[in-house]
DNA sequence: AATATATATAAAGAATTTCTTATATAAAAG
DNA sequence: CTTTTATATAAGAAATTCTTTATATATATT
């Protein structure tokens, strides 16, 4: 059942199209934090940025990452980070990305 | 009322984040053409072409070309085709984005 | 012990997007 | 003069996405 590229692109894009998950992912780059604490900063319902945060780390626009440097001593959180994606969108990658496959 | 980039690019991820709009983009790339002829190509009605059409033609990402080869003595018809845009997007873009205006 | 921090998920409702059907117009071809 | 090509839009149905509310669990602080 291997998803082809279009789906993957489509996915992605409406991954990115959302004003809350593309702050999410601003907010994460300026400074990685957990989920409570992003919810709280942007004056978002928890269950709400867990579901955005839920789809962006499924798509791999964000990951967990293990903090060396332990905030406090509060133990069990997980700290989300923007990953180093790089999307390109064009009128010829997206011809491309449409006839491939066929190739 | 102007608005702001975030809305912006979140305009344009909305319209880029469907697999009919990329396939018609991928069309238009191959060889620009009309509302119908790509109806007809893609296996759509026109109504749902054309209403695909005039979100990609509002956000600038297709443009009406005045072609000069007259395809055949048929006058009226506005031909499409991609405009040269280019849309780059990666974590610090974002939070570029996302920070707009507070420069 | 009670409150604040922290995670996770399901269910229902609200809002938006997508698609079809219907309608209207007009010019060229057969 | 009827069919095909061509454009445009509105109304409603169908599907998807977004949001809230509710529920459950667990640790740390006060």
């Amino acid at each position: 059942m291997s998803e082809d590229e279009l789906t993957k692109l489509v996915k992605t894009l409406k991954a990115l199209a959302n004003p809350i998950r593309l702050r999410m992912i601003a907010s994460l780059a300026e400074e990685p934090k957990h989920a409570y604490a992003l919810a709280k900063e942007m004056g978002l319902s928890y269950p709400l940025a867990h579901l955005h945060l839920k789809g962006l780390r499924k798509l791999g626009l964000i990951e967990e990452i293990t903090p060396e440097t332990k905030t406090e001593g509060r133990p069990p959180s997980k700290t989300y980070s923007p990953s180093d994606f790089e999307l390109v969108l064009n009128p010829s990658k997206i011809l491309e990305t449409v006839k491939e496959g066929i190739v």
